[in-house]
DNA sequence: GTCTATAGGCAGATAGAC
DNA sequence: GTCTATCTGCCTATAGAC
């Protein structure tokens, strides 16, 4: 993800939700504080107030601009990437980005609070592994239908243990900071779903 | 794990214990504090300290008690059932267990808040790992010795794999409220490793 | 062991000037 | 849009009585 908080370019409203990101990613929702926010951008907190009136906004934005970005970034995948399984590596190539940062995906991150969060923001949580799974439904029934990818049960249950599994493995690597433990288990559970 | 709350037999250390945990692992490290277990518990917010200084320290005894109690469960196990296939099964159990009380794993809630616990906190947390990974890495390695399970490479990144697989399916079933989700992840999980 | 009382700080949020 | 100033409430923690 691009870094606009030095872009003069750049609206104070994306740089707000730049470093809020971040610090949600790597500290969680209820780890961080407006002013943790104004004081990395150089303002104060009631000017974040005036851009996302409480937190409860700011953390639906948050997860909207994620989810948009994630979805293009399948969509990209879609585009540019031949074959399920090549397609699910680029996926799983996703998280790694992510963990490269120290961050955990932000939806993972706000599934462990969940608990905590305000009703919108769960809905929200919610939406992005919905469409997430949907996504890798398609791809896995593609493998399958082509033989590519071998795996029993519907596509469904499948895509929904990949999605656990790679969010479990981003967050126990991140434990360790062993970035590699997040690749090894990524490509062992995409192993599994070769055909034998 | 039993409800000493309202045991007039259980000292006040064991019952904040059991409080705490329930909120870490509903709501996490982040997410609780000393009011909310001193109101359940109708003491006050003084008399926790006299048993634990801080929260940190509070949050130290809850790891470790939860080890013992995990290392106990797995022990269990180990007298108990026959079989590495079965004793899989047995270890999913014991999240499934976790779960039922809507309850995320105790270390896992840690992990997502890692960075932003005191250090001995994040070293129990991370050991808890490490016994796992240890038990499960034994397991696997028995089970390919006697040929009731298959997998590629080291016993210790498969069970790695597992351990992660298994926290991410707590994870996300837990964000749905849907139990369901767990056993069919842990499920395909395990069969991923069975003799094709 | 548990209480009352209180400290000192930070949380999220608002009013109103510029 | 961003500021200063301020509010209220909750946070962790301590002192000292009982």
């Amino acid at each position: 993800m691009a870094v606009t908080q030095d872009d003069p370019t750049v609206g104070t409203a994306e740089r707000i939700l730049d470093v809020a990101e971040r610090l949600v990613q790597t500290r969680g929702f209820n780890g961080f504080s407006y002013a943790d926010v104004a004081a990395e951008l150089g303002i104060t907190k009631a000017g974040l107030h005036y851009h996302y009136p409480g937190k409860a906004e700011l953390g639906e934005a948050l997860i909207a601009r994620y989810s948009v970005r994630f979805a293009e970034a399948l969509g990209q995948i879609d585009d540019t990437v031949r074959g399920a399984h090549a397609r699910l590596a680029a996926y799983a190539g996703l998280y790694a980005q992510v963990l490269s940062g120290d961050r955990m995906c932000l939806c993972g991150m706000l599934a462990a609070e969940h608990q905590t969060l305000p009703q919108p923001m769960r809905s929200a949580v919610n939406g992005f592994f919905d469409e997430n799974e949907a996504w890798l439904t398609r791809v896995l029934a593609q493998g399958k239908s082509d033989s590519t990818l071998s795996y029993d049960g519907s596509s469904r249950d499948a895509a929904r243990t990949v999605l656990a599994a790679l969010e479990g493995a981003m967050l126990v690597a991140r434990a360790y900071g062993e970035p590699a433990r997040f690749q090894s288990a990524a490509a062992r559970t995409l192993a599994s779903l070769a055909v034998s």
